[in-house]
DNA sequence: CCTTCGTAGATCCTATAGGATCTTTCCTGT
DNA sequence: ACAGGAAAGATCCTATAGGATCTACGAAGG
């Protein structure tokens, strides 16, 4: 018998999911300041626990910590910063691909290949957009938890915080396209082929790079 | 003219420093429970940084926390656990080595070079292992580093904290093979030989995964 | 007009105190 | 002898207060 394992939860791990999102959805915005009393003063607590969701989330890359001058929300990348990061993601995703067509389980195939096939309804084009980032996210996440390696799949989870901070800067057309591809991807990972997982990804990133990098040009 | 950056640095970000220390030379050893208000105490400080220092800590994996409960040091890793590092180092070394190969300047291919062919000389057992250690994980930073590669870099570092850790139970012999196979490493990336730098780092990892692995059969 | 210096304000960093929770130990009952 | 429960101790979590530092604005001098 295996009980759902009750979560107790601190105050400092609140004020960090809470931290964490503003930061991801940009109600705090890249280069703003973090000014922790009145953000203890906003979540009404103390800045005890403040202090250390902002520890955490400096760890995590999210904020910088300039000593004796408070915290600021990390800058957007840089387009080398941005190519670095895909390089990374080439790196870790195909990887995880490859072991996920490997080593998935059944449910985990099933799963992914639904997954992969839905699609975001209506709504306004703010909401249908976020709605679509979460998607795509969701989809990346289910490969890597499929790649049956805790490691690999903590590390592009990292990634991903990152790449989110930048999706409001990506085109709106061309989700089709990313749908696409990640039913090719699915269909090669439920289908055991390793090596048609991986170039699968492979396409899909060198695409989705080449999509995102036109946000760099002024 | 470029100024050395003055450090600044926090009372949190000592600790930081010293408990990251404590934890890797085992003075606080694995599965020990990690008393607040003790430290706070031994290092003369009040508990607010030490809370501060355990987030970043509990962040990177090298604490555990339990809410309400307390801190623990990270207990070793278990027999799948290490392999799984090992996958990991496998996937993010060997392309630190060819971009290494590709993109690394002339100094860095110098300093590897030098720093590969580097023997620890005498002193009591214990202190010899300690430095060997070190300059191992030197080694591999300097390819990491001349990789280019920021986000790359990161990880690796990120991973050899828990390799650290399990160092006191790594062989005392067969150093001289590991310093051999540096030293074709650091040749190859010398070379611009990208395949010759990835193999040689993969061969690398592969003997010295099957060396550290007798230390989990009892 | 530009640069430099000094002061005021705001902010961060550290320390201390009180309430809530968990762990351990001891005792009682079966 | 063992299982179950209760109370004491220790520990963690949160809140508040005071000292030190940085930033910004304004004034004086070149």
């Amino acid at each position: 018998m295996t009980l759902p394992r009750l979560k107790r939860s601190t105050l400092g791990d609140d004020v960090y999911d809470s931290l964490r999102a503003a930061v991801l959805e940009h109600t705090l915005a890249p280069g703003d300041r973090v000014n922790i009393d009145a953000l203890a003063r906003d979540l009404e607590v103390s800045p005890t626990p403040v202090r250390e969701a902002l520890a955490r989330l400096e760890s995590e890359g999210l904020v910088r910590k300039r000593p004796l001058a408070g915290y600021t929300v990390s800058p957007l990348l840089t387009r080398a910063e941005f190519n670095d990061m895909f390089d990374m993601r080439l790196l870790l995703e195909c990887a995880a691909a490859r072991w996920a067509a490997e080593r998935a389980t059944p449910e985990q195939r099933g799963t992914l290949v639904t997954e992969a096939a839905r699609t975001v309804e209506g709504g306004d084009e703010h909401a249908w957009h976020a709605a679509f980032t979460a998607l795509d996210a969701h989809v990346h996440d289910l490969v890597a938890q499929a790649s049956a390696s805790p490691l690999l799949r903590e590390s592009i989870t990292r990634l991903h915080a990152h790449l989110h901070l930048h999706r409001r800067y990506f085109p709106y057309a061309q989700t089709a396209v990313t749908n696409d591809e990640h039913q090719l991807l699915a269909a090669a990972i439920s289908d055991h082929d390793p090596d048609r997982a991986e170039s699968a990804m492979r396409e899909h990133l060198i695409h989705a790079r080449a999509r995102h990098l036109v946000a760099f040009d002024e």
